[in-house]
DNA sequence: TTGTATGCGTTATCAT
DNA sequence: ATGATAACGCATACAA
């Protein structure tokens, strides 16, 4: 800027004032001060712009996983209607691992992002403390955090799951097994607690042996969908906590020699672009991927434009059961139709 | 830091100096300013420090598209080994859009990043323009760029295809359809000349209309398979230059009324965690996502670290066929395989 | 309308 | 070993 200012023979609050239009320039200065800038290839610098004003017009951005299509999504919408408000984004990904959140969210709070958007990786005490010290705006999707009392956009997970469970209850399914994500996220509480809940309001016994724990990864999944496949008494369907780990648990089915939906019925949480497609065509329970990253990239902006007062807000969507070919009726209810239409 | 040398009651190059370890302070004076940092809470600005030292410890990270499991993969792997050396990602993406991919690399470069690196949505006569105005270090990845000569990582894309079409014509194949990707991306141009070789090499016709454009995403596919499908002489089998775009062709498969791979064969550039699962078992080219991210990170990191002298060094990995059941020989084949066993 | 001067939070140079 | 001070590039209050 200075070299503009003196190729243009001003001074530099001169050429402040035509690069950002903040004041009233002649025309003739104004013009050589323009052809300066072309001259030179002058570009402003963002870092001396954000020191002086405090703000650097970008948003932090930390997910779980960046390779879970569920989050990278979500991360698109957010980038898109972000980028279109002016804002840059900086994403960090922490491999569902508390520490490098921690260790991020500070690295993006020193670096004075004007707000931070939060998908946890799990409980975090020390988040809380990290993030009281500062007063840029949070909000949190998809999981919820303990003690992080903020905007937040969450999916009713409870319910979505107590309905798909109820879909393979009334399959006639009795022995469903569940892959849960792991209990020190909200997510994981949530949606194992929607099992719960569909076992007792079918009068069904919960079975501790009948669930097994991942941690939202295909690895540890396919584990534990080994574990269920090898009961003794075998579950006759498998309910996975999310996307990832339901490749695990048809990769463990397809290892012992079982096939779905056949021998077993598989539903899951998060849907795929390609679930109807691809045998077998998998039922899932979609999330609203773009009306979540719409509404927290609304959430932040909002409190960026001034709406800093008044309490957390918090806004819960609905997900929704798409009914596929994954799961079939138990065979005891088939049976019970045969006999009822006198086959047999 | 004057809050911290206040309370210390030193001088602010003093807390600089214990801050930053860059010099010797008495262990008396260290005590007294490390008591007062964890009472103040104070953390240094980063973006201060940005300003001061000219370097943001920052690597900005562009991709055509967020949503592209390839890329997320790359970008995971990349994010870690960076995060690693101590380095910050700010990651965008632009929608396959050059007019976005040239603002964001703007917007990079305004907030200083140390280092660029992108994945190119396509031929951009203004990225070279962008990029020679700076010296930061920048790297290539996925696709080539006309004119910017960077280090790069990419793939052997027209070998890749080669071998793949090559294994369809092996199966008696004929026609074989051709899902390209837009001819102003290298991989787009490389991938149809791969394609090319092995209908040359097998001394077989090539016919414009069995070969139709997308632009690697998903929507687009789907009509460009719809008019490989409708065509009087429909094709055998159809390969497609991409893993987004392969889930529009099986849409068009499906929605046409036939299936794959008993009435066609379908097989893919990318591979898919789930390819060996579902069914149609993908028959993919897979890419090496992890050597092709570390490769990457490891070219910036080694320009980063002084080595920015000597001329761009291109790194071009190989392909890999995964052979599963999305493929079966084609009918002519069948039939004299039949013959020859003497039946029918 | 235009210019001068100050400070944003750091680090680095140079005295002390 | 420690401190005063300049400079990084910009925006702005104030002076002219």
């Amino acid at each position: 800027m200075l070299h503009v200012a003196a190729a243009a023979r001003v001074s530099v609050a001169t050429v402040s004032a035509v690069v950002n239009g903040t004041a009233a320039v002649s025309p003739a200065l104004t013009a050589r001060i323009e052809a300066a800038i072309k001259e030179i290839g002058y570009k402003r610098n963002a870092i001396a712009r954000s020191l002086k004003l405090g703000k650097t017009r970008t948003i932090g951005l930390t997910v779980a996983d960046i390779t879970n299509p569920f989050f990278t999504d979500v991360v698109a919408v957010i980038q898109e209607v972000l980028h279109r408000a002016g804002y840059a984004v900086m994403l960090c990904c922490n491999d569902e691992n508390i520490e490098t959140q921690d260790e991020q969210v500070q690295l993006l709070l020193d670096r004075m992002v004007d707000g931070l958007i939060i998908a946890p990786a799990g409980d975090d005490a020390n988040l809380e403390r990290i993030l009281q010290g500062t007063n840029v705006p949070v909000v949190l999707i998809d999981r919820a955090c303990d003690g992080v009392e903020t905007d937040a956009v969450t999916l009713d997970n409870q319910r979505a799951v107590f309905d798909a469970a109820t879909y393979l209850l009334h399959l006639g399914h009795r022995r469903v097994g569940y892959i849960s994500g792991p209990l020190d996220t909200s997510t994981g509480r949530d949606r194992l607690a929607g099992y719960r809940g569909a076992l007792e309001a079918a009068g069904i016994a919960f079975e501790d042996q009948l669930v097994r724990f991942g941690n939202f990864r295909e690895a540890e999944a396919y584990k534990a969908a080994m574990q269920l496949l090898t009961l003794s008494e075998r579950p006759t369907a498998i309910f996975s906590a999310n996307n990832l780990m339901v490749i695990g648990v048809m990769k463990a089915i397809r290892d012992i020699g079982l096939s779905c939906p056949e021998d077993i019925s598989v539903a899951c949480f998060d849907d795929f672009p390609w679930a109807d497609v691809f045998r077998p065509q998998l039922t899932t329970v979609a999330q609203p991927v773009r009306a979540i990253g719409e509404q927290a990239a609304q959430l932040m902006l909002d409190r960026l434009g001034g709406g800093s007062e008044g309490g957390p807000r918090r806004l819960v969507l609905q997900g929704r059961l798409m009914v596929r070919s994954s799961c079939r009726p138990h065979a005891s209810l088939v049976q019970g139709a045969r006999q009822a239409a006198g086959g047999e």
